[in-house]
DNA sequence: AATAGTAATGCAAATGTTTTCATAACCGGG
DNA sequence: CCCGGTTATGAAAACATTTGCATTACTATT
């Protein structure tokens, strides 16, 4: 109703009490007597009186919000992460400032700025791979922060999540085991992409340590189902057909399932394929995709309760393996003779 | 280096000038000398100085926010949306300011209110259906707002997406234009959820409209691969089978498509199945899926567009239909006689 | 060299809260 | 009825900026 939108002014005014009442009827209830309190709230309710939240926090008190910055938020495997933190943040009051960069990690030193800017309580990175740039920023302005995502026991900043290097190793020793020695490797790019590179490193650790020197095919490709069924497609043309597909995730792992399906060949007779990250709908896949397990609900769900614990500096900053399980379903089999 | 965040006064001595001038030289740059912005600016580097948004915010400058509510992330189409929004705001250097409610239109209005809180200068939300509190706060609060994912013209509010139902109407009448008589629908629930509610009604008037009274059998599923799988592997047990599945979005046909391949039930031949939304990967599934595209990307980004406009004035608010576009691929086919 | 005009800067008030300290109101006991 | 002790409230300073107005410092013109 009113233009000026009403402030503590207002409701004190109305209230016919000082604004110093106002402020504590809010923070501190139990100061103010009941009555008062009740009178104040009406007048709340009559203006339609909403607290500023920047007119606080330039008093020190915490702006209410933690900064996310992920490279993207269109991934199954993302979203599910940035829900489960962001619900687990919600429940303590908190709100996201959500920013994605893209995979550029000056993007995401921008992003951090802008992010200190808005007097975030804490922010969060997806990743141990930053500009250094960002470190410094994060470490002088001494605002807590956390990597999410991957984990490292030498991390420059505490860290939640999963070791991929060993994510990667799991499928190796796995695929090598059942007898495969022709293998592709399809991993979306690795430039800005940690999580990726690691992956790719510990699935050739991993093929390695079985013994034998595989014949270890690599195949870059964007992250879609669309990339991965051509590049499979056109993997299975060529003259030597590997007889596993390993997948740097799942969506790639359903492109070369569905390339595998309209080719008409055989998952796991012929061929076998895995995938990591253990994306809804995998499970249910036909046939069900063998892959790595990464806790994404988890991750994200740890994460959170670590950054409010190093904001309101309840317990010391800790990081949190949350590790990664090999989940063996139908579309992995010996290697045909 | 130091403890105490530096501000603008520290700055301002370092720079042996006023705050005064340390703040121009930010927010008017033409009105300072060159060599004293040059100055400033070497103070700023050295100081590590972040300017506090929140102090600029309680001068009625703008707080560069954007407050989108959601009912869930983590789901693709959603993920879709909010990625292709924060990217089109981020360009106007606008920072997003999320939360889900999980289809609780009670959690949206006390969202609404913590946003408001925070001084977002505007705020979208999914769908029309909203509590009615939620609409006498925005309109009280003059805070610009929108409505994003569905269209109608007469919204309470200006919107940007499509029309939901008429998404459903085209499903029904291809449906029903090859011929099936024996329908299942399978939607989420429609509780909270006026997109479903929408299209299944649109649904049954489409099929309704092409004559006949087809016997269109429903069954409420929850939102996930693994709910839609079991469930029309139900469907596919009982005694008479329908000859299509109209799945209320695409995640649903997947879980269909999945079941019917391991029952062996031959797509199209036996059986049509039908999505809506056209998520990543729909197109590249084996089979294809038929469904109807709705235009996530161009819905986040329009909608981007018209609430910058609405917030920095430059245009009246304008509500945006962008058509659902019904796309035939390769799981529907003619009713086998 | 004085002056007008402009460019650059500083001063101080204002923004919407919270909080410390001070004061006022109240309550029961002597 | 007064007094000590709570309990409830108010006044004013503080927070980190921006901005209108005033002032000072230049520059160019006469």
């Amino acid at each position: 109703m009113n233009d000026k939108k009403a402030d503590i002014l207002a409701v004190a005014k109305a209230a016919r009490v000082s604004p110093s009442t106002v402020s504590r009827s809010f923070n501190h209830p139990d100061l103010v007597k009941p009555s008062t309190r009740k009178r104040i709230d009406r007048a709340v309710r009559r203006l339609g009186y909403i607290r500023n939240r920047a007119a606080q926090t330039i008093h020190g008190i915490r702006s209410g919000t933690i900064g996310l910055i992920v490279p993207t938020i269109d991934q199954a495997i993302f979203a599910e992460l940035i829900q489960s933190f962001s619900d687990a943040v919600e429940e303590t009051g908190f709100t996201i400032l959500l920013a994605s960069h893209g995979y550029s990690l000056d993007r995401e030193y921008a992003l951090t700025r802008k992010m200190l800017e808005h007097r975030v309580d804490g922010i969060a990175l997806i990743g141990l791979d930053h500009a250094t740039d960002t470190y410094e920023l994060l470490a002088q302005q001494n605002t807590p922060a956390l990597l999410l995502w991957n984990y490292a026991e030498d991390a420059p900043l505490p860290c939640v999540g999963s070791d991929n290097y060993r994510a990667g190793h799991l499928v190796g020793t796995h695929v090598a085991s059942l007898g495969h020695r022709h293998i592709a490797a399809v991993f979306p790019p690795l430039h800005g992409n940690d999580r990726a590179a690691q992956r790719l490193q510990g699935l050739t650790d991993g093929l390695r340590a079985h013994g034998g020197d595989p014949d270890l095919l690599q195949r870059e490709t964007p992250y879609s189902v669309a990339d991965a069924k051509q590049a499979v497609a056109e993997l299975m043309a060529a003259p030597r057909r590997p007889t596993a597909i390993v997948c740097g995730n799942d969506v790639l792992a359903w492109g070369a399932l569905h390339a595998l399906a309209r080719l008409g060949i055989s998952v796991p007779g012929d061929v076998t394929v895995t995938g990591i990250g253990d994306f809804h709908g995998s499970q249910d896949f036909e046939p069900a995709l063998t892959t790595v397990r990464i806790p994404a609900r988890a991750i994200g769900a740890r994460a959170a309760e670590t950054i409010t614990a190093m904001i309101t500096g309840d317990a010391p900053a800790q990081s949190l393996a949350l590790p990664p399980e090999l989940i063996i379903r139908a579309t992995s089999a010996k290697a045909p003779a």
